[in-house]
DNA sequence: AGTCAAGGCCAG
DNA sequence: CTGGCCTTGACT
């Protein structure tokens, strides 16, 4: 009856993590196996009927109706669920139209800033070099440092994501942030990643008239993060030629957020940051800043209140989780485990201990171990849906002491560790047991295909969960096979490097079910043949090679840490010589320096050489949507060739990158890592940018609107599920179901079509996007050429859009877009993908 | 009757 | 908001 029926619980398959990262390996070193999947990847791109994949979806612009689209939308949801705290769209239809249609203007013409970091402002050269990377104040607030003492003085900014993940098709959109009266504004990483995670961008700023007074709005100012402190830049002096004034707060000591005694103290301007409801200060307390009801909001769909807490990271699988606590597999029947857990507990350590803190346990919630605490964490956040910002950047060590300190990243790693969402009841009914469904529902395989006796369970590795270091370590050289791996196990150090790189793609992502089920009443999908395969491949790879828990936790919670630590220092080694302004990392970070690469030579050859091989573009148009009909089984089996293929496509488009085939400049681990994170996100731009790029060659007025885009693919995305699934939703159900994702997808879409962007410049995009990644900004080879690209583009730009300064920081503003909507995209439900890919 | 995981309560 | 303790109620 509802879409759940539908979905198919091999939906994993599609991204699987493990077999594309095989894939990229095999690729890679040229070996045999690619044949075999070069083999299934022809099969799918075989069909050359070039059906107007995307009739409805992909064509159309978002300008104008923009904002009115998202003002009407939203309401539609809104009497969903809960209609009380429904606030997080609330904030932002409320303030959104403002900007977005008086500001806005002036806003877009700000965003060129964006670019103007590819000058050197010789103002900057006194604040040496900035890093994309925060501060690492992590670390002040993750050991028991004297900052919890702070902790309660600054208000932790709880937005909500939805203001910013609402497809705003430019970082300039105003951040709505809430922050209660008579606090400061603490301002790190942790709180711009919101939506996304980590991620701290231009916000719109507003200085402070001497009277204390906000002016106007003329020339709004942005702010950015660099590891001395904040900058404050003035968007109206920014050019390209031009140093832009740049006023740099600091960090205070450990925290970042800059007091109202600090300012005074440094004689620099009040400034204030738009925050919907008005402006509210950054460096002196808001005495008039009224809270828009609870600072806290509510996510309405399950696949975006996931996707925000595992933000691409990881895969929500439930309690399946590949985590020491969790190797126990569940049977579909309501028997209770727990004394099996505490017999095999017995022989060694009576404790239990919660998977979360390592509080002592008092038994099962919601599917594994935890405490009393932990668990009436959970319950609460997820029967009020509610949404948790860190103020650092989303790595948060979880133990007793400081598990309050980070609600999000305390309920990050209740999902990472596979607390069950579906356990939690909506009708809060008490007593009695949830039906064995509930724990099933992240499960590939059959009920009847468990580990239902004790000898099969203990078979399948529970008594790894005590396994000793050595033990895990052999462990995992026995179940993988990929490289890095095999540089596991030298030492205790190296294995714990490496399982942090590891945990990215394997651990984490490597799983083949995707489904979720928001309510118990889902039905479950028999498994197909290959499911099963793959079951017991995960089965057997399942032992999480941490077996402690701090390790665990740190292992996990470093996984994106790790990469950017040493930012820093490297970047002083290679640009001390020249000052430059940064703005945050993931959309804008030129290097005004340009190496002298030897693949370099001008920037419009750069782009010309990547027309040379382009094929990533038919990509979008070798898949067509009628592939995907059938029975579950039937698509699933073709989602995982297609998936394979894409990658394969991927791979083959990185290793003739003139780039690449010039000089290694990455190591082959790091290919793997890069691609792996990010193909799901070049896939979607590919996908979205498509038809704005082929169907659109010259500048026609009819560029589609967003509502005409988004109507017309879920109009389509309703035939397609009736025609091949033979199921019928209502353009409501829809709605409920993946109509954020498809807001996301469609607001990316519409933008692309609005702006025309032009086959080159979706060219340097994919590559900058290939290298948009934390890895890359270790690699300071890597680093300067993506700089060459963006600088390519950059150029590009000012000889064909002239008038257009903020283009670029425009596009690039996009990543984080696309990054959003991929996470979700990983989170949803199988059969929307075909539909995604055509979109 | 006993288990045990869910929800509720409410002092701190 | 937290979390220790209590009540429920399907299931054994
Ligand atoms: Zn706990
Ligand atoms: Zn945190």
């Amino acid at each position: 009856m509802d879409v759940d029926s539908v979905q198919s619980s091999t939906s994993g398959l599609f991204w699987d993590f493990k077999l594309k990262r095989k894939r990229i390996q095999d690729i890679l070193t040229e070996s045999g196996p690619m044949m075999t999947s070069q083999l299934m990847f022809n099969k799918p791109s075989e069909c050359d009927q070039q059906s107007d994949v995307s009739t409805g979806s992909t064509d159309s612009a978002y300008v104008s109706d923009r904002t009115s689209d998202l003002d009407t939308a939203p309401p539609a949801k809104k009497k969903s669920t809960h209609a009380t705290e429904v606030k997080n769209d609330t904030c932002f239809e409320t303030e959104e139209p403002l900007t977005g249609e008086t500001s806005e203007h002036s806003l877009e013409e700000e965003s060129s800033i964006s670019v103007m970091c590819s000058s050197a402002p010789s103002s900057l050269s006194s604040s040496p070099s900035f890093t994309s990377s925060p501060p690492t104040s992590v670390s002040s607030m993750n050991s028991q440092s004297p900052t919890a003492s702070d902790d309660s003085k600054i208000s932790s900014l709880r937005s909500s994501p939805q203001m910013t993940s609402k497809a705003s098709p430019s970082m300039n959109n105003p951040v709505i942030l809430s922050c209660p009266p008579g606090y400061f504004m603490q301002l790190s990483n942790g709180f711009t990643a919101h939506p996304n995670g980590g991620r701290m961008n231009y916000f719109p700023m507003m200085p402070f008239s001497s009277d204390g007074m906000l002016q106007s709005c003329p020339t709004p100012m942005f702010l950015a993060t660099s590891a001395e402190g904040y900058i404050v830049s003035r968007a109206s002096d920014v050019s390209l030629s031009h140093s832009p004034s740049i006023i740099t707060y600091p960090t205070l000591d450990g925290v970042k957020g800059v007091s109202a005694e600090d300012v005074l103290k440094l004689n620099k301007p009040k400034i204030a940051i738009n925050c919907g409801n008005g402006y509210t200060t950054l460096n002196t307390p808001s005495p008039k800043f009224k809270e828009p009801k609870k600072e806290e909001t509510r996510l309405e769909k399950d696949s975006e209140f996931i996707s925000h807490y595992t933000n691409g990271l990881f895969v929500y699988r439930g309690h399946l989780a590949e985590n020491p606590h969790n190797l126990k597999p569940r049977t579909s029947d309501s028997v209770s485990y727990l004394d099996t857990v505490k017999a095999e507990d017995s022989d060694g350590e009576e404790p239990l201990v919660c998977a979360i803190c390592n509080d002592k346990a008092t038994g099962l919630h919601y599917g594994i171990i935890t405490c009393e605490g932990c668990k009436g964490f959970f319950k609460r956040t997820v029967q009020n849906k509610r949404v948790y910002t860190c103020v650092a950047d989303g790595n948060c060590e979880i133990n007793k002491a400081q598990r309050n300190r980070c609600q999000y990243c305390r309920f990050k790693k209740c999902l990472r560790m596979g607390m069950v969402l579906a356990a939690v009841r909506e009708d809060r009914m008490p007593g009695g047991r949830n039906s064995g469904a509930v724990y099933n529902l992240y499960k590939m395989s059959s009920p009847h295909v468990d580990y239902r006796s004790r000898a099969a369970g203990e078979a399948a590795g529970y008594h790894q969960m005590y396994m000793t270091k050595p033990q895990v370590k052999q462990e995992m050289q026995d179940c993988t096979d990929d490289n890095s791996q095999q540089q596991t196990g030298r030492s205790n150090t190296s294995y714990h490097l490496i399982s942090q790189a590891e945990s990215y793609n394997s651990n984490e992502t490597s799983l083949n079910t995707f489904t979720l089920a928001p309510s118990p009443k889902m039905s479950y999908t028999a498994p197909t043949e290959s499911s099963l395969q793959l079951k017991r491949d995960t089965s057997r790879m399942s032992p999480t090679p941490q077996n402690n828990q701090n390790q665990f936790s740190s292992n996990s919670q470093n996984s994106t840490q790790t990469f950017k630590l040493p930012t820093p220092h490297q970047q002083h080694q290679t640009d001390l010589s020249e000052s430059q302004s940064t703005q945050d990392d993931l959309n804008t970070f030129c290097h005004p320096q340009l190496p002298s690469l030897p693949f370099y030579s001008s920037p419009p050859s750069l782009i010309s050489d990547l027309a040379k091989n382009d094929s990533l573009l038919s990509i979008a148009e070798d898949y067509q949507i009628e592939q995907f009909t059938g029975t579950e089984e039937t698509v699933a089996q073709a989602l995982c060739q297609v998936g394979d293929s894409i990658v394969m496509r991927f791979v083959q488009w990185m290793k003739q990158l003139p780039f690449y085939r010039y000089g290694n400049y990455i190591p082959k681990e790091l290919q793997t890592k890069i691609l792996m994170s990010k193909w799901h996100e070049l896939l979607l731009l590919i996908m979205v940018a498509y038809g704005p790029v082929v169907k659109h060659p010259k500048k026609s007025d009819k560029k589609p609107t967003f509502s005409e885009l988004y109507q017309g693919n879920m109009k389509r995305m309703q035939e397609y599920l009736e025609k091949s699934f033979q199921k019928f939703f209502t353009l409501e159900q829809l709605q409920e179901e993946i109509g954020s994702l498809m807001e996301k997808v469609t607001a990316i879409t519409a933008y692309f079509w609005q702006q025309g962007i032009t086959r080159k410049e979706l060219l340097c995009l994919k590559v900058i996007l290939l290298l948009n990644h934390e890895c890359v900004k270790k690699e300071t080879k890597l680093l300067h050429i993506a700089n060459a690209y963006k600088q390519a583009l950059q150029q590009y730009i000012l000889e064909r859009f002239p008038s257009e300064a903020n283009r670029l920081g425009d596009l690039l503003g996009q990543f984080q877009n696309l990054q959003t909507a991929s996470a979700q995209l990983l989170n949803s439900k199988m059969i929307y993908i075909p539909f995604l890919l055509n979109a």
